[in-house]
DNA sequence: GTCTATAATGTGATAGAC
DNA sequence: GTCTATCACATTATAGAC
């Protein structure tokens, strides 16, 4: 009946002020969640007028909800890659790499999730309870095959892998803390070596079977 | 010269009406960080109008400043307690069960500090550079000594801490996330139990030394 | 000492100019 | 299609009533 809905053409001048948006919102959301976050504030950082903003993201909550959406792809992929043919340990050890290095690499990322974690989720429950719970399903299952196969110490696959979370994103989170403790000294750019060599360990020899050790 | 100032008198309904208004800004604080809480929010939680409050306090930064005050007090209690004298193995391992024991009983001090912590601690990064950087270097070398003596497993004792709280403080911070995951038969009042089963399975072996293995 | 009316500013959103 | 002047309301804070 009707002819298909034009597909409004989006301008190359869009997509750069829409980018610049969101890098914008995500430094500011990242800082000091939804709702101590300002329009004003974002559109300071993007360098745009707030109405201006407005007019390429007519909510607040839009902007907000484009990002957690980006986000929670990028965030599980590491978990994602964990691969049930490869051999347990270094599966578990690249994974725990990995999440390092996004905490390393995209502080920002690890704080905007921490942040809505904090207020109870309320604009992300649902992919929490569907996308990433069916993912943690999943790959606890592959954990627990590999205990069942005498790979691994025997223990709480869901616990494991929120403490692999746990562990790795506080070196974004609280990465002001672990900086102040630490001092100039080992608290520089080598604090990630560190923390990656750590937590080999804590995790490696936590999971040896006894048989092994 | 000047007489002895004259102690204000703190009157029953001053010390009530203050007591009050901190237990209604923790819950909104914890929630929303120092930026995304509201005077009035803060006031209907108490039960009185949003001048009132203001009355009790003159300023919503000196709300969220005793708040911090009292909070880091009793935060660093656990790790106080650890003591050089007494077992290693019996000395962390209560110190992650006392560590849990918070983030069970007192979920809204822990997501008050870690908002602060996401945004920078701007409000409290003097007394983190201070009195707990202070107390974390003391403990750090119990456990060097501990290590030393052949009674611990040689690592690195700074991020042997980071790692205890960041997984102790995961199961109030993300408790969303942590339920949700679980779903509704393992993620109910069990799972504090499960955690700690699990964490001390983790940090025990982790830190068993080899000789004792 | 206790509390409220009211000011001054900040904030999200829109109607309308270019 | 792009952007701005402006509105309605929320929020912090104060001056002044009880």
């Amino acid at each position: 009946m009707h002819p298909p809905a034009k597909p409004r053409p989006i301008t190359r001048i869009q997509r750069e002020k829409q980018d610049l948006i969101l890098e914008a919102a995500l430094e500011v959301f990242s800082l000091h969640g939804f709702r101590g976050a300002t329009i004003d504030q974002i559109a300071e950082v993007a360098g745009m007028s707030k109405p201006n903003l407005l007019y390429y993201f007519p909510r607040k909550e839009e902007i907000h909800r484009r990002l957690m959406g980006e986000l929670l792809v990028t965030w599980l992929a590491p978990l994602r890659e964990m691969d049930e043919n490869g051999d347990p340990f270094s599966e578990i050890r690249s994974y725990i790499r990995r999440k390092l290095e996004m905490a390393r690499d995209f502080p920002r990322e690890s704080r905007l999730f921490a942040n809505e974690m904090l207020q109870g989720a309320p604009r992300i429950i649902e992919m929490i309870e569907v996308d990433l719970k069916n993912l943690v399903d999943e790959k606890a299952k592959v954990l627990l095959t590999w205990m069942d196969q005498g790979k691994l110490t025997r223990t709480d696959p869901y616990h494991l892998i929120f403490s692999i979370w746990a562990t790795t994103q506080h070196y974004a989170d609280f990465d002001v803390q672990v900086r102040a403790v630490l001092g100039p000294g080992r608290g520089g750019e080598g604090r990630f070596e560190d923390a990656a060599r750590y937590l080999e360990q804590l995790f490696m020899f936590g999971l040896t079977p006894k048989t092994r050790a």
